[in-house]
DNA sequence: CTTCTCACA
DNA sequence: TGTGAGAA
């Protein structure tokens, strides 16, 4: 039973991408891929001056952005992404990437405590300036 | 679509 | 960490 002939093309299923593929598909601008490469996040190969982004580009993109929603720099991506292509056994890469996150789950936790002691204090102005209200 | 640059938050 | 504009 062969299923619909006429599929759309599912992002995931394609060889190669263009960059404008790439900002629509992950609603960030062409401006920023760009700047990802420039700042040496991705390579795509070109075809003349256009940039043609394979399948690991593609993969490559999913990391950085995801890697950007949970706070970490360009700079730590980068380097977390090429220790991934550097080392076949992933070995160094995931001791790293667990290191990475670790700090960043205590600066977060850290972050926390201000924002639990600032609500504190405010909270305890706010009962102290009832206290002379007319 | 591409490059580059300068400025701006 | 990006954006916008202008020029080529």
């Amino acid at each position: 039973m062969s299923r619909a002939v006429i599929e759309t093309p599912d992002a995931s299923d394609r060889q190669a991408y263009t960059i404008s593929d790439l900002s629509e598909e992950f609603g960030v601008t062409a401006r920023a891929l760009r700047f990802y490469e420039d700042e040496g996040l991705i390579a795509p190969t070109r075809r003349g001056l256009a940039r043609i982004y394979s399948r690991r580009d593609r993969a490559r993109l999913a990391w950085i952005l995801r890697g950007k929603r949970v706070g970490f720099s360009l700079a730590e991506i980068r380097e977390m992404i090429d220790l991934y292509e550097a080392d076949e056994a992933h070995d160094i890469q995931r001791r790293v990437a667990i290191a990475r996150c670790t700090e960043r789950i205590a600066l977060l936790k850290r972050q926390r405590d201000d924002i639990d002691a600032a609500i504190v204090e405010l909270t305890d102005f706010i009962a102290l300036a009832r206290q002379s209200e007319p």
